[in-house]
Order: structure tokens, then sequence, then C-alpha cells
DNA sequence: ATTATAATTGGAATAATTCTTGATATTAGT
DNA sequence: ACTAATATCAAGAATTATTCCAATTATAAT
């Protein structure tokens, strides 16, 4: 089966190694979706539409994509509750508000200059290695 | 059965109805645990503690019960990654800061004043409902 | 080319949680 | 107190997201 060779030219280029991941055709399409549609899927959202360039690949292979490239720092893994996981390529800082009239989930930025461990009361000699900021509501006008 | 007559003295008087929640004996026993032991624990760690005063609970009654205990603002769900739930008695508003060396959960607390939505880019008519911070590191000294 | 290593697949397994159904208990109305 | 209506509980089945496993395929190293 010629599952790796690419047969079509893709809209964006991805190179073959990121952050010394290599990047087979699966992590690379897997990828693309991530890149090009920002919303948050799962991966199940990300399976369905990969599916159309690798019609045969599997929703474990999906999973260890995702895994790998979080593993990597290449994506994010954002988690709502106990819902199913959401992948994100925004790396830059930020928070997520989950719109609960529409259920869209918007990236949210700190505002310059503000750093989160500056607003918390953190015992002396915590070392923060990740940060979390989940924010559930509704947009009033649009 | 006599499941529902109280039969030992408690160390911390609940009452029978707490925000308008009718507190059964399993919903008291439940809250009383979280009330005492702090540490977030999920509910298969209430149901293997709350067995001791009602040897017959089921695992999905303490379900039913933290459910309503949340949904009625009593106590608070707690969720990392997607790791199972825990549950919290402390309602003061509060973050979570996950030691990766203990993996005992701390509260954090903001600091006095701080108001999160000051901090972030919100898009204008935006309404917070609810609001999770979680941290995630090592605490160097003791 | 050959071998070793890593990735992919499909299906089975797992774990947390929810659902379902019948039994019990509680409350409200008489 | 009696009855009806409602709420809760228990036990196990069902669900769902995710992980594991074993076999195959692809890539890299010699």
């Amino acid at each position: 089966m010629v599952t790796q060779n690419s047969e079509f030219p893709a809209e964006i280029e991805i190179p073959d190694e990121i952050s010394g991941l290599r990047m087979t055709r699966q992590r690379q399409e897997v990828y693309r979706i991530l890149v090009q549609q920002r919303n948050h899927p799962t991966a199940n959202d990300v399976f369905m539409r990969v599916k159309d360039r690798l019609p045969q690949i599997s929703l474990a292979t999906v999973y260890n994509c995702l895994e790998a490239l979080v593993q990597h720092g290449i994506i994010r893994q954002v988690n709502f509750d106990r819902e199913s996981s959401r992948y994100c390529s925004n790396l830059r800082e930020h928070g997520h508000f989950h719109d609960q009239t529409t259920g869209v989930i918007h990236d949210v930025c700190f505002k310059p200059g503000i750093n989160l461990a500056d607003v918390l009361d953190l015992p002396p000699g915590t070392i923060i290695d990740a940060v979390e900021v989940t924010l559930r509501g509704k947009l009033t006008n649009a």
C-alpha cells in the first residue's frame, strides 16, 4: 500500500522534522488540520477531517500523532472538565473562553505585562511548569 | 434495611438542608468527608472512605451525591487534564496547584484585590460565569 | 541489501462516568 | 394515620474517550 507517498501538493508546506520529531505523512496531515482549523477540534474531529487526505488512517494513529505533537511542544492539548480533549496549534501563552451559548472556544490572551504568578498567592519556592486558565460564560453582543 | 437512620453521633453537625438541597444521610456523609478531608479526593476515594459509616452505599450513589452537591454549589468539582474528577469543599474563589513530585493538590488564592477578568484580554460583552486556574509544577523547599 | 528501530493499524481492553430500572424512603395532602 | 406523588438509592449494564496490544509496514543505520 502507498500510504506514505505524498500524492497531492499540500497547501501548507510542513517540514520533515519539527523540534526533533520526525514528521511522518500522518503527523504532517494531523498537524496541518490543527494549523488550518483553529477551532480546537477533538481527536475524533481531526480523525474525520484527516480521512479526506489519508483514507486509511486509524483513530489510534490520530491519537498517537496528537500525543507525539503535544510531547514535542508542537501543539497544545486543552481540556474542559471531562469532555474530550481538544487540540490547538496556538503556542502563545493563552487561556480559553468557552462560550456556553454557541459552544465555541476562544483563545484569550493575558494583557501585556501580566504574569500570572504575580497575581496568585503562591507559597515561596514554587516552580510553575504549566498554567491553564479556563473561562466559561456568554458573549452578549457580537 | 435501615439505611436512612442516623445511628452514630457525627463529629461535625450537618444540617438537614443546605441551599435548597435535602441532605439525606448519604449526602451528609459524603459532604462530611469533603469537609474533613481537604486533599481533593476522587469519587472513588470518597466511596472507599464513606463505606466506614455507610457500608452498603454504592459508588453510583456517591456519584449522585457529589453531583447534587456540585449542582447546588455546596462543593466544587475540579478536573486535571483527563484524570478522575476531584471534589473540594473550599468555596472561596481559588485555583489549584498540582505538585508534580508529590502529587498533592494545593489550593491557591488570588492576591487581594485581583480580579482575573482585569488581567485578561477579553472581548467586550463577555460575561464570565466560571473561572478555572490550574498550575502544575514543583515545590523546591518546604 | 540487511538489520534495527520506529510508526501505523485494527481491534480488544480499560476506566471513569452515566444510565436504567426496580426498590425504598420521604413529603404533602387529605 | 393513609395514600399518592415525588425523590432518592442500589446494582449492574451501558457508554465513551482513550490506551494497549500484536502484527504489519516504513524508515534509518550499518
